[in-house]
DNA sequence: GTCTATAATCAGATAGAC
DNA sequence: GTCTATCTGATTATAGAC
């Protein structure tokens, strides 16, 4: 299977990111070595560094680009006015998002102690971000008067937790479709913060 | 600083396990090496391995100690009558005990994909007996009409994410007392689920 | 019970041939 | 662009002195 020499820059690339990302997610940036993740993509260890100037890099990367889209991808969302619509489009928005790319995600939430100060630093701001979201629409909601919210700060805390827990059951085919699944966590999401 | 020859098995061995869960916990289980947590012990690394036949085991050994202890814990909890007093009884408790064992949970958590399968299985199965405990509080509450669950499997999901997610971001001397957050997350979690 | 020394293996990363 | 070979240092675990 070892492939020899050509030119592949256009599609080795992708491939060490996918099968960095398969293996970081399946045992951990720690336990994974260049060479496993050279293995995985068909090419000596060596050839790795052609794409990635060090393996930091490369979860820096997948980190990175996870939370750019997940931010673009909330952006792209329609604007609702109501803080009810609001929520329930977030609700909705985060599990379907977050069920698609499950080793993204597994890799965003695990390995951030591995990552370098900076990067880091980097990396939480962004994730920072995205926590405002679902905070503003909940500080929107108390406000108006539509939510009873005992904190608010506390609810986004606790919804993100829940929401993004589906990801460590929900598995394919199983009983419940995703569309069940959201409308079930919107009911209860639902229930928690309505005046 | 190096301790010289000397008779410390029975304290050693509980400073070896220490030192394991605080690095583990800081760093990963991949990511430690025994070296460190002879360093932290402040004996050579080879000693470990009076304390312990691999790092494999000493991962199991944190890990099982963790789970029997939340469920001796949970069994020594008073009886209740309610759903409602049970459930409540539940979510304080499980915040209670959770932030008492940061490290501990953390591992719990995090490490379960370098359990060896024998070793896994036997961890999930002590999990599934706690998450179960929760789900036939809900079952109960739902059976008796108190509550009202669009899914009791899915709620006991929900809830144990929930809770479990304080521990990412509750800081001792905080904003918040733990009293507060224990009644802050109850309050959430009553009207989630109540009928 | 702890130490030192060491075996055997594997890590990340680089150099230079092709 | 990829390969082979290699450098340097770390890893888990064990053996045997004290």
């Amino acid at each position: 299977m070892a492939r020899k020499t050509g030119s592949h820059s256009q599609i080795t690339g992708p491939l060490v990111r996918q099968a960095a990302q398969k293996l970081f997610a399946q045992h951990g940036y720690a336990a994974v070595s260049m060479r496993q993740i050279a293995t995985e993509v068909g090419v000596q260890a060596g050839a790795l560094y052609l794409y990635t100037p060090d393996k930091q890099t490369l979860l820096f990367d997948l980190m990175k680009s996870h939370l750019v889209e997940l931010l673009d991808a909330l952006d792209g969302e329609p604007v609702l006015r109501s803080p009810q619509e609001r929520l329930e489009a977030f609700t909705k928005f985060h599990i379907r998002f977050h069920l698609d790319r499950p080793d993204a995600v597994f890799i965003a939430y695990m390995e951030l102690r591995n990552l370098e100060p900076a990067n880091f630093a980097e990396i939480e701001k962004l994730r920072q971000t995205y926590e405002d979201a679902l905070q503003s629409v909940l500080g929107a909601g108390q406000d108006s008067g539509d939510f009873r919210i005992p904190d608010v700060k506390l609810a986004t805390m606790a919804i993100i937790a829940m929401l993004t827990g589906v990801n460590t059951w929900y598995r394919e085919g199983g009983r419940l479709s995703r569309e069940r699944v959201e409308r079930i966590y919107w009911n209860m999401v639902r229930r928690a913060v309505r005046a």
